[in-house]
RNA sequence: GGGCCUGUAGCUCAGUUGGUUAGAGCGUCCGCCUGAUAAGCGGGAGGUCGCAGGUUCAAAUCCUGCCAGGCCCA
């Protein structure tokens, strides 16, 4: 073994095992004792900046992946604009107030059967909100996630609440705010008003039930002289019957009159054969046909309540199922009160906010809706009027956090118009001057845009931003003042929104209605959440003045094309008349190894703190940097094991560069590049190819593109090709001798070029190999206050790229004629080997003879004119007329090198074990 | 049911304006090495490009339908 002590072999104290579980508790300890976030921002003083905003997650429960990997993004973009030169900060958040919280502090409350005041309730929401930021804080942290932890942006904080008064007050001076008698979703158990993206869709059984309404008058002409005639709707909600106010036809569609007995139903024309299979009719007869159009104005009875009922026109009206004649009830739904609109109908409503129907309905006040069904149900089959009752299992909308059924009910909301002001109009134009990232956003929230109904912006709940208005006890108006806007925020930056609540006296004492009156009630409803963040740019961005408005860039799932990126914008366009982003960038969701959505109740669900654990953050983070995040993205153990073995690819490469970097000091030992190895700056041409492409990825969030050709780099270029290669030079010959420093320079710029590519992906082992540098080779404390490479200047015209990518494949075609030969056991190692080679005369020119045998790792290559048949002879497929002959070398294994020599000529002169050029170089060394 | 999106080897990704036997890395299998060693090197096998039609001299790439999956709605 005394020739091995000759060499010059890698040495490092980085450790082949990451054991990145223990590590990365301890460097983020580092960090955060060091306050690295702190001095990443305090050096980026001074330069361009690039805002991003941070969206906030909601207070509640552990983070999950989608949570991971949306803060990974953002860390991802945030250090890759830090290290490319930018000012660019992380200010994360988190959207604290609404219903979610409540109900949970609402069941611990019940647990101990307690009954709160709503001051006492939303104390405990407080404290519960902030319990999950710190958690979730934390969670974050773990990560890797370098942000400014210390000062967050909550939405519960005081000054944050004065910002949603006062924008809420600028909608209201901007006349945009209007209370109004609207159909909403609401919710029973909660007793609250939902918003859409509160309402979720459920199997539910449902009665489905025809009703006939008799016709009183307005019998259109070609049914003029039929008797006993009937409208037959169909509903699965009898509990609306008492609020029916009408009966809608289509106009264009065909309806007839059917007799069966002594009735005469109408329905329309294209339904009546699914109708009589369903209601087994035997006997029936058509006597008479006309359009809906013609219908209009005739008036049916209520067939319990002392009232009549409309026949109206809708072009809603479907033939999908139901009779074409559509119960109408425009205080219940959507369709009803538009339609109810065109007609002057009230949207009556006679159900209470717990869903019970008022005390005046005849038959059934005081009775619970559901309850009321069967009832209704039962009135209706004793009084003759009903044709059919059976359950039907069915979609039906439920309360997104009681997951009951919920109803559809006119009450008194606060609204802010969508076109009173040209919201929609100046939000859609909004659309088309935002980038959106990937460009099918812009379609997304564009339709919904153009879609939405006015923005429901009040809730009945006690957790919450309170609606700040005071409402004419005799007219209904609300005291419009800016004045008392301000007063009221001022108040609330003091004292949080328990100011509202808890102050007497605000309104100033004699204000008059514009109508004359004196007394006014104070508004007790609290605003949508999705108004919350929704002011986040104007409460974290706007009002900061190491800040610009409007921000660079927002990045959340593509769920928020409904959420923030929506309530953002309108907030925005509504009060400024301008978008608060330039550029919108969404990721998929994160899904099972199947592309399956990840449930409780499929048990599929991976949470991160289990991968951190077993593998760590770091693997995490490459999770994400691996995969196309515009599309779903998919987890498994199986993608997370190759990511492990890819990452210890990795790994081990930047370990070889340090082991092989122990003895050289940059400013001592380096090689002007001009004066290299032609190999070594060929590598130093691919790595600047490479650098290239990647922050080509990076300015266009293409993480995966990183990825994939990171680790194709060392794997392909460095491992297989070069540091292999390499190993002769590095070893054997002498420590400072020109041919170990040219590589060892090459080294050097690799090592500091790809520790800093990777820093903003693989923070943490980017972090370890950088403290394991010479401390003389980097200036900055922590890799993350560095900026990226420049690229080397490295002249490789393209006659030389032509003539090394040539060696490549021709390296590959070797490799390919020695695998026979080690096959049929005649060498082993590659050195073992010596090879004839017969090339076309094309590309006779790229090669010199006597650096081939170092680049194909085989003792002697003889380049001939005719290889001949005999023995192992190779013919390429790839390489047109290139052949290799390999045999096993006749003379003696250098045992130094391990290269091959002919001892005759070859051989050391003092020791005949050794070849030449290996004594050469131990005389250099001075052994 | 509607809007938007996705579907290329076991896994993660490439595939330029439609144009020669669809590529890469990992994994797998086989082998080598023992001077990156719980490492390193080489080679082989793997895809009717979700399915079915259509346009075209030519389709993974364009069109239609269907199937599967995701987000958002009804």
């Amino acid at each position: 073994m005394e020739m091995k002590d000759t060499l010059n072999l890698p040495i490092t104290d980085f450790p082949m095992k990451a054991s990145l579980t223990q590590r990365e508790p301890e460097m983020l300890a580092h960090w955060e004792k060091e306050e690295l976030y702190k001095k990443i921002r305090q050096s980026a003083k001074g330069k361009p900046k690039f805002v991003f905003h941070d969206g906030p997650p909601y207070a509640n429960g552990h983070i999950h992946m989608g949570h991971a990997l949306n803060k990974l993004l953002k860390d991802f973009i945030v250090k890759i604009m830090s290290m490319k030169g930018f000012d660019s900060g992380f200010i994360p958040g988190w959207d604290c107030h609404g219903l979610p919280i409540e109900h949970q502090v609402g069941k611990k409350l019940k647990e101990k059967k307690l009954s709160l005041e709503k001051s006492e309730i939303r104390k405990q929401c407080r404290i519960y909100a902030q319990e999950f930021v710190d958690i979730q804080k934390e969670e974050f942290k773990r990560l890797g996630v370098l942000a400014d932890w210390e000062n967050p942006y909550l939405t519960m904080n005081y000054s944050y609440e004065a910002t949603i008064v006062r924008e809420f007050g600028k909608f209201v001076e901007n006349g945009l705010v209007y209370k109004g008698l609207k159909p909403v979703h609401w919710c029973t158990s909660c007793q609250t008003a939902l918003a859409e993206a509160e309402v979720e869709h459920a199997d539910h059984t449902s009665p489905s039930i025809y009703v006939k309404f008799p016709v009183q008058s307005g019998i259109p002409q070609a049914m003029a002289g039929l008797s006993s005639l009937y409208m037959v709707i169909w509903t699965t909600t009898p509990w609306t019957l008492p609020a029916n106010l009408a009966i809608c036809l289509h106009p264009e569609f065909n309806y007839v009159a059917v007799s069966h007995g002594d009735d005469t139903y109408i329905v329309a024309e294209e339904l009546l054969p699914s109708l009589v299979t369903e209601w087994e009719l035997r006997d029936y007869k058509v006597l008479g046909s006309c359009k809906g159009a013609e219908w209009e104005n005739a008036v049916c009875r209520h067939p319990f309540i002392d009232r009549e009922s409309k026949v109206i026109l809708g072009e809603h009206v479907t033939l999908e199922q139901g009779t074409g004649c559509v119960h109408t009830a425009p205080g219940h739904g959507q369709d009803d009160y538009i339609v109810g609109l065109k007609y002057g109908l009230e949207p009556y409503n006679p159900v209470n906010n717990a869903g019970v129907f008022v005390p005046e309905v005849e038959h059934f006040g005081g009775m619970f809706v559901r309850k009321a069904n069967p009832e209704i149900i039962e009135k209706l089959r004793q009084d003759g009027f009903l044709i059919l009752a059976v359950d039907i299992k069915h979609s039906y909308p439920h309360c997104w956090r009681c997951h009951q059924p919920i109803i559809f009910r006119a009450t008194n909301q606060w609204f802010i118009s969508m076109d009173k002001k040209d919201l929609r109009k100046n939000a859609l134009a909004g659309i088309d001057r935002t980038k959106w990232i990937p460009e099918w956003g812009r379609e997304r929230i564009y339709s919904m845009v153009e879609n939405r109904p006015d923005w429901c912006v009040s809730r009945q709940r006690a957790w919450g931003v309170p609606i700040t208005l005071f409402t004419c006890n005799a007219c209904g108006e609300f005291v419009n003042s800016s004045e008392l806007f301000q007063r009221i925020a001022e108040g609330v930056e003091q004292h949080g929104a328990d100011f509202w609540f808890d102050t007497e006296d605000l309104l100033p004492q004699g204000t008059v209605c514009q109508c004359g009156g004196k007394e006014f009630s104070k508004e007790s409803d609290i605003l949508d959440v999705w108004f919350d963040s929704g002011v986040s740019h104007a409460a974290v961005i706007e009002s900061n003045p190491e800040l610009h408005w409007p921000t660079d860039l927002y990045l959340e799932g593509s769920d928020q094309h409904r959420g923030w990126f929506h309530s953002s914008l309108l907030e925005s366009i509504g009060t400024r008349g301008k978008e608060p982003y330039k550029a919108v960038l969404t990721h998929g969701y994160v899904v099972d190894g199947k592309g399956k959505k990840m449930s409780k109740s499929a048990g599929n669900v991976i949470a991160p703190e289990k991968i951190i654990d077993q593998y760590g953050a770091e693997i995490l983070r490459l999770w994400v940097a691996s995969e196309n995040y515009r599309e779903d993205i998919r987890i498994s153990n199986e993608i997370l094991k190759r990511l492990t073995e890819s990452y210890r690819k990795i790994r081990n490469t930047l370990r070889y560069l340090l082991g092989n970097l122990h003895d050289f000091d940059y400013s001592e030992d380096h090689v002007p590049v001009e004066d290299m190895l032609e190999l070594d700056r060929y590598i130093l041409y691919r790595f600047n190819v490479l650098r290239d492409k990647i922050l080509t990825a990076y300015e266009k969030y293409e993480f995966h593109v990183f990825y994939h050709s990171f680790s194709n780099f060392c794997v392909v270029e460095l491992s297989a090709f070069y540091l292999d290669i390499l190993k002769d030079r590095l070893y054997t010959y002498p420590v400072k001798s020109h041919g170990r420093r040219s590589g060892q320079t090459a080294l050097h710029i690799l090592m500091m070029g790809m520790v800093r590519l990777m820093a903003p992906v693989l923070s943490f082992t980017s972090e370890e190999v950088w403290a394991c540098l010479p401390r003389k080779s980097v200036d900055e404390e922590s890799v993350h206050l560095s900026q990226f490479p420049e690229p080397t200047n490295v002249s490789f015209d393209d006659a030389l790229v032509t003539k090394w990518e040539f060696l490549v494949d021709l390296k590959r075609e070797v490799s390919k004629a020695l695998e026979i030969s080690r096959r049929e056991k005649v060498i082993g190692h590659s050195l073992d080997a010596s090879v004839k080679l017969e090339l076309p005369e094309k590309y006779q020119s790229l090669v010199e003879s006597d650096e081939l045998k170092y680049i194909f790792i085989v003792s002697e290559v003889e380049l001939v004119d005719d290889v001949g048949t005999e023995g192992n002879v190779y013919e390429s497929d790839s390489l047109a007329g290139v052949k290799v002959f390999s045999k096993m070398h006749s003379g003696k294994k250098c045992e130094r090198c391990w290269n091959y020599f002919a001892p005759d000529t070859q051989a050391g002169k003092a020791n005949g074990e050794i070849c030449l050029r290996c004594e050469g170089h131990l005389q250099a060394t001075g052994a």
